[in-house]
DNA sequence: GCTACGCTAAGACAATCGTCATAATCAAGA
DNA sequence: TCTTGATTATGACGATTGTCTTAGCGTAGC
């Protein structure tokens, strides 16, 4: 166990807030209550405030995503598909449509000041797509091919992943999965 | 001209920033700054408060879009996505990757008490989802890819602009754009 | 002219926000 | 045991939020 535990709590729930309400919506006192910490030691945690804590909760959302990606790329390009979609099921299905993406949530919020969110979520995104373009560029797809897809990837990932919320369903991401299995599988041909 | 033209300047803007900032960062008085309006208006037009301006507004946008897309699909579907994607591309450009999609936003936060804005949203995906894919349907495309592609439109671009605002670029639009073009081609063929 | 009604101005309400003091408390090393 | 530093408790600050009320204004019909 590490050392800081109440420090990785306030992080893991600050990133299960962004997904459920967005950035402005999630406040630090009620992310306190929701991860057991007291209010107090945001502030002693996180000196840089409120923008810090979203910066490091897109970044454990980033490393979390990373950690899936690469795990089931190491089987190839359709595995990685496989593990990347069935990571975002999981997390809408067991959150009864409730929990989203924080990566995509700090995306789409005008910073009010600090660009330091926004720009992490720029960074995770570019992870993820540089992961899945390796990844394909390494089983015959050409270089323009493998960005092209990496990015349809990410992307409509993400955006169906806010569909499903809307739509309290699973229909749309069993769709992109299906559409998606089948470009992966014409570009490494 | 139309009769309520201070309503309807209070329903664009609204539409507008929250496409930027996002529902719950979006207040109404900033809204009848920002739309020359009066704040005492808003809740004279829209007695349903702050969820009724958000559905109004969703609808707007998704009536826009529909419009556009429409008029893109008459010549086929490689020019409705083309219009879709152009649509867009504009939007982020013009507000310098500022403003986004109002149904996304709304996608990604978690509803208060009302449900309706979540639902207009709802509702504005399945239009688009549905002209794409009747669209894809008649060109010669199986009923199964036709809606596998029509959701994969919708959510790779949705989930694109929020990739351009958080990069600053257009470059996941346009790596969408092939990306797309390539898939509906295949599939109408 | 006068009345009726759509619209606006101005302000108040409780609630919540991010942030920051300051004091109390705790755990572990000397 | 005593001390030192990390953690928590508590409360305050100014600002902003959604909402509503009440009073005033305008103009179109009679």
């Amino acid at each position: 166990m590490t050392k800081h535990t109440a420090r990785d709590q306030l992080v893991a729930g600050a990133a299960d807030m962004l997904g459920r309400r967005g950035l402005r919506a999630s406040s630090i006192r009620e992310l306190a209550k929701h991860s057991g910490a007291p209010l107090g030691s945001t502030y002693h945690y996180f000196p840089g405030g409120k923008t810090q804590v979203a910066v490091e909760a897109v970044e454990f959302a980033d490393t979390l995503t990373v950690r899936a990606l690469s795990e089931g790329l190491a089987a190839g390009p359709v595995d990685g598909l496989r593990r990347f979609i069935a990571m975002w099921r999981k997390i809408v299905v067991d959150s009864e449509f409730r929990a989203g993406c924080p990566v995509l949530a700090v995306s789409v919020e005008e910073p009010d000041d600090d660009d330091a969110p926004l720009r992490a979520a720029a960074r995770a995104f570019d992870h993820w797509t540089t992961l899945l373009a390796e990844s394909l560029a390494a089983h015959g797809a050409t270089q323009e091919a493998a960005q092209q897809t990496a990015t349809l990837i990410v992307a409509s990932i993400e955006g169906t992943v806010a569909m499903c919320r809307a739509h309290r369903s699973t229909t749309p991401l069993d769709r992109t999965a299906d559409a998606l299995e089948d470009v992966v599988r014409s570009i490494i041909a």
